[in-house]
DNA sequence: CGCACAAACGGAGGCGCCTCCGTTTAACTA
DNA sequence: TAGTTAAACGGAGGCGCCTCCGTTTGTGCG
């Protein structure tokens, strides 16, 4: 009988009255942090406490929290993608491919605990995360083959299979010296990259 | 980071109090009724107000919301399977086929909008499902070679197929004459199940 | 400017979740 | 039957969710 209703798709983007599209922007930056340090359970009263609102005004803006949550993921992945082509500016390919999936693992991380949030949304809103995806793997793409085409890099292997070996992070069990392993694995996954055929 | 906790398990079944047996067995009964009636989203606090308990009380024997649903759901398959039993020993084969159908589609009417707290738990024990649906499988069945036995239905039909035509009950939209439709749906299965081949 | 008014604000209030702990009571013993 | 005690009770209280609506404010217009 009752099942999870649609509500209001959240407010278009533009057309915003200034202090309104202050306030949101200030909500959407507090939340990222909030979401980074403490999760998404994090409590919405605070996220607009720390923003300096009322709580009335973050619910005006992202309806249920599913859309907050939707916004701060999609505005990290595209961060994500972008930071692909400015490494690529300042690095050596090799470098900048290096750093970047230290980047992406940095990312996922963020992400655990995040699942069943995620899981509503994916199902809720499913083009979101294909356009997402996307982004990231035509960035990774685009680092891998700028790599290759310096001859920093072998050429012969399937981007896919090394994004998922990055992603299969993920289910490294939380430790305190979480980011030493996954770093280590990520430079002998760049050992491998640089190892002549 | 914060990951779904497993908490404590439900109490162990024997060994109880009298009262506090009394007044478990008073919120299973009344948690059957408000789920059946209004869905798993109830209010816990209206369940135990209903029981005649305090809420501390409803909440030291089930210490979670999914621990509660959990205990009614099975107590139905059980009861499900149950009947089968009962109607074959009241009415001819093919009639308590039939009224068996009409329940066991019942039943999973009940269910939903439950998906969610179903997939928690499926995840989370999954044994309980296994265990639970295999009775109803050969519950069924038995109903079904019973009838075949007898003559009165044909005997060259998958049982598995049959059961699946029920469920997929589950994805029909609810209207008011839901039950009416499922109810011709079953009357046109036994009309099938009833035609010499 | 100053005015009008829609847009936006914000927080009180109602509800549900869950915990904690002082009080009650069933059950066992002498 | 009275006494003891551990088991069980129950509800107050703290917190978070979300809605509703009276108040404030940005913006466009004369």
């Amino acid at each position: 009988m009752a099942t999870a209703e649609p509500k209001t798709p959240p407010p278009a983007p533009s057309k915003l009255r200034a202090d309104a599209r202050r306030n949101r922007d200030k909500l959407v930056e507090v939340a990222a942090a909030a979401f980074a340090e403490k999760g998404v359970e994090t409590s919405l009263e605070d996220i607009a406490r720390q923003a300096g609102v009322g709580i009335g005004t973050l619910y005006r803006h992202f309806p249920t929290r599913e859309h907050l949550v939707e916004v701060i993921y999609r505005r990290e992945l595209e961060s994500l993608a972008g930071a692909a082509t400015e490494l690529a500016e300042k690095h050596p390919p090799d470098v900048a491919l290096e750093e970047w999936m230290r980047r992406f693992v940095g990312y996922i991380a963020t992400k655990r605990g995040m699942a069943n949030s995620l899981k509503i949304l994916m199902n809720s809103n499913s083009t979101l995360f294909a356009e997402g995806f996307g982004n990231i793997r035509s960035a990774f793409e685009r680092l891998v083959w700028a790599a290759g085409e310096k001859g920093l890099i072998r050429t012969d292997i399937d981007t896919a299979d090394l994004l998922q070996a990055l992603s299969s992070i993920y289910s490294m069990p939380d430790s305190p010296d979480w980011r030493e392993r996954s770093h280590r694995l990520i430079g002998l996954l760049m050992d491998g990259l640089r190892a002549r055929k």
